[in-house]
DNA sequence: GTCTATACAGTGATAGAC
DNA sequence: GTCTATCACTGTATAGAC
């Protein structure tokens, strides 16, 4: 391919600029610079600078969730319907994340962490019709899984679960070593997975 | 106390503005209008708008962890010097915040938790300034309570402590409601705080 | 010291020509 | 689809009034 369509060019220049600098921290003069387009190009295409992020966000997750939806529905077959042990239905919902967002450069999910907070109510609506169809499906089966917690709780715990992913993955460089006083390390996502799974796992089973 | 100075009602304001929409949501326009100060007086009392922020920031979490080292500090006394259990230390350690910042109108959490994952250096060096004492002195502890972690591990876990609570409080009451269909209800501080504390306690116990 | 009015460069967005 | 010109708005800086 030699020069992809503007649309695609806008989307590579963003995703690259919105992981550095976050997404306030650029402006679509930038982008559209080093997109090598014109300004009004992201509003023609996007409509705004937030249907951009949108696009970026709904492209990123959504794969990303058909992934872990997958995996499950394969361990279920695999099971031949029995119920999933925690500890495999927590591996599959962190894996996928963890191995594409933990390495050198890639500075996403610092963006992605900073969006689950966003106030904007449309993102807020894609983040939602994004992750609605995952949230049922794992619920269920953790609902099985462990059957001793009444629903309030499990929505609790689980809740906690997904915040310890997100920070892990947005600020596990960053924060959490400098408390420590290590040196910045390259995280190990298979360490990461690993004690995500049994933290959660642990979480869960309690009580 | 008839009209406090002009300082002390431009913190008020943005308290209650940032907390309504977010850091970049208000513009310091809308900040001095509020506060009946003049547009200038944000750069000339807090040098810039993100130097208000953080004079809020300083502010919040100065006190909220002065209190949580306070507990820290007595509870140690009391056991005559014997380790003490995961639960307490956590349920120091999350009890205050929880209590702080859970309930009706309480929006700064939310705007935490965008801190938290903030890009601004000035930002992030008065975020380790001011959680730095905790950390030590909470790690200590929990060093000594669950010794069979290894310090790696333990950081990586109080790290997903960490980011269950801040989720907890930002968004306990949009997504994850949200995504399992109930109904926006308010949370019960006695209850989130219980939970986040049997949840981590478990996975930190755990291995 | 404290506050005010005002100017300035940069932002996202948009209408309209091509 | 693309481009230019322009708009309203932003945070910031500063000169000068009290």
């Amino acid at each position: 391919m030699g020069t992809p369509d503007t649309r695609q060019r806008i989307l590579t220049a963003a995703e690259e600029l919105f992981g550095q600098r976050g997404f306030q921290g650029v402006s679509i003069r930038e982008i559209t610079h080093l997109a090598d387009a014109n300004l009004a190009s992201v509003n023609y295409h996007f409509g705004s600078k937030a249907g951009l992020i949108r696009s970026l966000v709904e492209h990123h997750l959504g794969s990303l969730n058909q992934e872990r939806l997958d995996l499950l529905e394969q361990a279920s077959a695999n099971s031949g319907g029995a119920t999933l042990p925690v500890e495999q239905i927590l591996d599959i919902f962190f894996r996928p994340p963890v191995f594409r967002f933990v390495g050198p450069g890639r500075t996403f999910p610092g963006l992605l962490a900073r969006l689950h907070n966003s106030c904007d109510p449309e993102l807020i609506e894609v983040m939602l019709r994004v992750f609605g169809p995952l949230a049922d499906r794992f619920l269920t089966e953790l609902c099985r899984s462990v059957p001793h917690l009444e629903p309030r709780t499990l929505l609790a715990r689980v809740n906690f679960m997904v915040g310890a992913m997100i920070h892990a993955l947005a600020e596990g460089e960053t924060m959490a070593q400098a408390f420590a006083g290590l040196e910045p390390r390259q995280q190990d996502p298979e360490f990461l997975t690993r004690q995500l799974v049994l933290f959660c796992a642990a979480g869960l089973r309690h009580e």
